[in-house]
DNA sequence: TTAAGTGCAAAATCTTTGCAAATGT
DNA sequence: ACATTTGCAAAGATTTTGCACTTAA
C-alpha cells in the first residue's frame, strides 16, 4: 500500500479482530460498491483470483461478526450485503425490506423503510421480521414502460 | 383401492393432467396433513421408499402446475406447502406471510392474514409480495414461557 | 398399447473439511 | 515468531441428467 492512511474497510476489519488481507478487502469493496445484495456466484465471477473456498470462509466470518448479512433470493441462493452499522455479532438487525427484482434479479436492501406493524395470529411472537417483496425495481420498471 | 370413490388428491391430479401414481398421492397427503411447509429432507425421511430423484421431479412438477409452492426457510432450504386454490399454472398467489419459527424450524403459511399495505420507495413496483417473518410459533412460545 | 412416471446409476454442482504453505501483526 | 488466513485436494452433500423398466390410462 502506498499510503499509510487507513480506509474504512481496514478500520472495520480491525474492529472485529480480523486481519486485513487482500481477499477480505476485496470482498468488502465489492459489496460496498453495490447497493444491492450480491450472490456468491456473482462474487466468484468478479473475483476469479480468489479461491472459492476462501470466499465461503470470508463470507461466513463476516456474517458471524455482523459485517454482512445474508438474504435469499427467489431461487434460494444466498445474496450478501453490508450490514448497517447497528448489527452486532451474531445478532443482525435485519428488519428492513428485501426487494427482489424479478427482471434483473437484483436484491435491494431497503433499509430506511417504515414498516407498518404486522399483526400476527394469536400465539405467534415475532422476534424479528425479515421481509421480502418481489416485483420490479425502478430501473427495470422504467425499461418495461417504454 | 377398495372403493372407486375418488378422493380430493385424485381429482387434483386429474385436473392437472397428471397420472395418479402412488408416490404423487403420498406426497399430496403428506403435504396436506401439515399446516406447515415441509422441507425436502423431511419429506425424504418420511417417504424413504420413494426415490430421492422421483421426489425432486414430483415436487417440481407440482410447483409448475401450481399445486404446491416453495418457500425458503432461514437456512435457504426449500420448504413445500399446498397452494391455496387460486394458484394458477406458473403464477402463484403467494401473498401471505411465511412465518419461520426459529425454535422448531417449522414454516407456517399464514394465509388468512390481512397484510397492511407497504409503501415502497418511488419507482419500485411490487408485482406480488412474498413476506417472511421469523420468531416463535405458538407452540414453542408456550414451551419457553414455562 | 403407449406415453408418462419411476428407479437406479452416474454426472454435475455446491459446500465443507483437513492440512501444508503463505501472510499479517 | 506465531496465530491467522489462504489455497489446494479431497470428502460430503445436493441437484440434475440419461436410460431402461414399470405402470396408469
Amino acid at each position: 500500500m502506498a499510503l499509510s492512511h487507513k480506509n474504512n474497510f481496514e478500520v472495520l476489519l480491525e474492529k472485529h479482530h480480523l486481519k486485513k488481507t487482500g481477499p477480505r478487502l476485496k470482498v468488502l469493496s465489492m459489496l460496498s460498491a453495490k447497493n444491492v445484495a450480491t450472490s456468491q456466484p456473482d462474487l466468484e465471477g468478479v473475483m476469479s483470483d480468489i479461491d472459492r473456498v476462501t470466499l465461503y470462509r470470508i463470507l461466513s466470518a463476516f456474517e458471524e461478526k455482523g459485517i454482512i448479512h445474508k438474504v435469499f433470493d427467489l431461487n434460494g441462493t444466498a445474496n450478501y450485503a453490508m450490514c448497517s452499522s447497528d448489527c452486532e455479532e451474531n445478532h443482525h438487525h435485519d428488519e428492513h425490506l428485501h426487494f427482489n427484482c424479478t427482471a434483473c434479479k437484483n436484491v435491494y436492501c431497503l433499509d430506511d423503510l417504515n414498516l407498518p406493524p404486522i399483526k400476527l395470529p394469536a400465539g405467534f411472537k415475532s422476534e424479528g421480521f425479515t421481509l421480502y417483496a418481489s416485483g420490479l425495481c425502478p430501473k427495470c420498471n422504467k425499461a418495461i414502460e417504454k
